[in-house]
DNA sequence: ATCATAGAGCGAAACGTTTCGCTCTATCCT
DNA sequence: AGGATAGAGCGAAACGTTTCGCTCTATGAT
């Protein structure tokens, strides 16, 4: 029913060789050009893309497996690797793995089975299998948000220990000599946001003492606990640290549920600037990463990547993070 | 360089025919079962899915095009949406619309060109103009969420006036009598919820006065201001209707900045309950909607459209709506 | 014993592109 | 004027499946 490349060449006189070569962008003759535009209009023909695959072997399709759909952050890393892609003529198919490792795995199975260009990960864990099958199949991959260690694969991330260091200067900056920190101990990334806080603080002669280092999982539920643990001590912090955004959202919980409040009598400071810092009062100061150009750069990347076939080594983008100043810091100095 | 059927032929001795019989289901004896079964083994061997794709005019794909793919309801049904579809085998391509009807209809036009077999779009306006390519491509469409008036189409959602009858109903019970509606009135959900509202209020003999029916669009923003000037009037509300997510948290914005307090100076009963309820205080009390039953509803009718390639007349799934109690709403009984 | 029938297997055509290697024409240089 | 060259066009093969319509065998009924 759909008009094919066959119906052009009946109307124009032309061969398929030449109008494909005109689709694909070649020269053709400026009058061979007119004739071919009219008919695509007329017959409004549009390529089709498997028949295109068939041939090419590729599909012009990029897979995206997120660690967790539900999550703001990873909505809006999309929206941006979608703009790209779309402007590039490529789709995504997304893929959840709900912080699963298995899951993850079986996303990149999918994905290969229907025959991806490129996987752009946003890492639910440390474990690597899933890199198997990609590499197996030679089709790259770009991790996004998250490294994996000794993973070798290309990655657009933030300076996780620098963002930390922010955190750590900004409560030094105003004062606070009683810090903690609640962060998620079973990945790279919080690890590093760990290293960097409690290097910045000792470097500033604060050690934190063990008792305000709370490790746990990347969960609301650990940042609501902790916050509870760390307000029932009798030495209470005057600052915490939260490193990520489920974080912070269950150690505002906490507070807001407790008879304390936030800042006159703990101070928090954020990591992931969302809807959060609107809706919450007082209005959070937070660290923030640069989403648009995270998401930006990971498509961009995968284009690249899936254009050159190349066996370069992995590249690494390490953006800048900032800091936005809400009223959540009581300033004591 | 990946198997193709052909070596399994090789592999086997049986005929093309009969290996992409099996592939497809169809019966072989036993024997050969084993032996392709084997030979799919040993060889690695997936199907070339779009060499498939090609011949059948199926690409096994459904577009999914959202209103919204930063917020927090779009990505809890996709997720849902998208255990559906893959556990039958079909991948989701995903489109942000970002409340654009111009963008909502070119994302039609993508998935056209990226040949879906079949479309599923939370709508972002009441323009139907998207519905034309589909249409004319004969591609089914399923809507989800928001009906489009005289669309005509397949559409998964709840039972809007009803939803908003409860929420009436319970304000009454708690003995609010001075009952303010911040409603969309740029959209068929927001205005069907207005209408069960205040209709519900007025069988009930407190019919609302013109000053407390907040019209305007879907955004934080008009839920913060029209909070704002309740709150402003000599005679307050005693409490506000807030009918979608971003007017509840518009809502609850405006209420935290302010000298009041929720629920002792002004209660809230909100609409859509995600994260929000958990983290703000108090706890809302709010109008929910099955977000599980919706996405799956709607990636199984999709299926079955596309299976049943039918010109039934369309079907309208209207699911059940609950309220899930909070802290919110005062009993003045 | 003969015939009809059901089930399984097969060969070949078809799906709609791209691409390889060739021919042809027109241009430009010497 | 003759030869080299660049540019455009073309025919045909190839990509990896599915499917149509046929043949063949084994079974069961008469």
């Amino acid at each position: 029913m759909p008009a094919t490349i066959r119906d052009i060449k009946d109307q124009t006189g032309l061969s398929l060789a030449t109008i494909s070569k005109y689709l694909n962008g070649g020269n053709v003759l400026p009058e061979n050009k007119v004739k071919i535009e009219r008919a695509i209009n007329d017959l409004d023909y549009q390529v089709n893309e498997m028949a295109r695959g068939l041939v090419t072997n590729m599909s012009r399709t990029v897979g995206v497996s997120v660690h967790d759909i539900g999550s703001l952050f990873c909505g809006i890393l999309l929206r941006y690797i979608g703009d790209v892609l779309k402007n590039n003529g490529y789709s995504m198919i997304i893929c959840d793995s709900r912080d699963d490792a298995k899951r993850e795995e079986e996303n990149i199975e999918f994905f290969i089975k229907k025959n991806v260009d490129g996987i752009i990960v946003i890492p639910s864990s440390q474990s690597k299998d899933f890199l198997k099958s990609a590499k197996k199949n030679n089709i790259p991959v770009v991790l996004l948000d998250r490294s994996i260690t000794g993973s070798g694969c290309d990655c657009v991330r933030i300076d996780n220990r620098a963002a930390a260091s922010l955190a750590a200067a900004l409560l030094i900056d105003n004062g606070h000599k009683a810090n903690a920190i609640i962060y998620s101990s079973v990945e790279y990334t919080g690890i590093e946001r760990y290293k960097g806080f409690l290097e910045t603080m000792s470097d500033a002669g604060m050690p934190i003492p063990e008792e305000f280092q709370m490790a746990g999982t990347h969960s609301i539920e650990h940042g609501y606990r902790s916050m509870n643990e760390l307000l029932s001590k009798k030495n209470r912090p005057t600052a915490v640290f939260t490193t990520n955004y489920e974080l912070t959202l269950g150690a505002v919980m906490a507070v807001n549920e407790s008879k304390y409040s936030c800042p006159d009598d703990i101070s928090i400071i954020g990591f992931d600037n969302l809807i959060l810092s609107h809706v919450v009062q007082p209005k959070m100061t937070m660290v923030v990463q640069p989403m648009k150009e995270m998401g930006e750069k990971a498509a961009q990347l995968i284009l690249f990547k899936i254009k050159s076939k190349d066996k370069d080594s992995p590249m690494e983008y390490v953006l800048n993070t900032s800091i936005e100043v809400g009223n959540s810091v009581l300033n004591l100095a």
